[in-house]
DNA sequence: CGCGCACTGTTGACCTGTCAACCGCACGGA
DNA sequence: TCCGTGCGGTTGACAGGTCAACAGTGCGCG
């Protein structure tokens, strides 16, 4: 760690790889929700949250929040949203009065099946492009860092 | 990259790559923050920009919105709250009316100097975690997903 | 010269994501 | 049975990032 020479240039590679992976992210964002908007006038908070409800279906909003990992206020806005737009449904489990059931509704179906060619599609790109065999490394890569980012500095 | 299994449960890796990657990334920048935080008493914003000053010094506001990658609504609120801390300088230009020329002051200079050994620490064990190696193949599978999330869908 | 155009920087509006406070309910132990 | 604890969900507050509108300035071209 040569505290000497000047580390100006180095900047961007060494201490802003977070940074980097923002601005990545956001791009990726992005294309997504250009893609959903196009094909399916959700937004991307929406369309991931209808694909939790859609993975695990009549589930409960808990199981989205962390299945997902989303925050249960988001899921709770989210849901909203997508109800109020009918594409899910969120009536009271009969077992336990502070629970809601989620139901995707036909038209959320209708939507998940009209969006998910392109988003497949889309992943599938990006496989291409960056190789099957990068892509393993590159999920490794990222499973190390998430675990790095839990260290205390 | 099998189209035909029921796609439901191959969600969360294969559509959620970029979610995977906001998580990491706030992850890390949750890190980031708190070291900042203790360390400098600064955002990871203020952090950034002032890195970014540092780096071109007696640059001006675009220069550094340019270079960063930062919009310049967001370099202009965090040269503010910088200068308010009394960490960087931005005076007028003499030769372009319009530019604010940007220094980084002594106060701004001892808290890099205070806060830099500690960031790149991190960053050196989050390399040393994941590996040269792994790090150098990380880098080139960002850049080409950098360019895949520029296509049209 | 004078005009349009591009650029600098400021500000307001908006969206997402996070955190915390809160209410109602479930459940288990005293 | 009753009470404490913890969970499910809602809501408000806040920080960060993006976009757009704007005023002021520089610059080049007719």
């Amino acid at each position: 760690m040569n505290m000497e020479t000047p580390e100006t240039l180095n900047f961007d590679q060494r201490t802003f790889i977070t940074f980097r992976l923002a601005k990545l992210q956001n791009a990726l964002n992005t294309q997504a929700s250009k893609l959903l908007k196009r094909h399916g006038n959700v937004t991307l908070t929406e369309w991931r949250i209808l694909i939790a409800i859609s993975v695990s279906d009549m589930g409960q909003m808990a199981d989205i929040s962390r299945h997902s990992g989303f925050d249960k206020g988001q899921v709770s806005r989210g849901v909203k949203s997508l109800t109020k737009k009918g594409l899910v449904t969120s009536v009271a489990d009969d077992e336990d009065a502070r629970a809601q059931v989620l139901h995707v509704t036909p038209d959320g179906k209708a939507i998940i099946d009209a969006v998910l060619p392109h988003m497949l599609a889309r992943t599938a790109r990006i496989e291409r492009d960056v190789g099957a065999e990068s892509m393993k490394h590159f999920d490794r890569v990222l499973t190390l860092m998430e675990d790095a980012a839990k260290v205390e500095f």
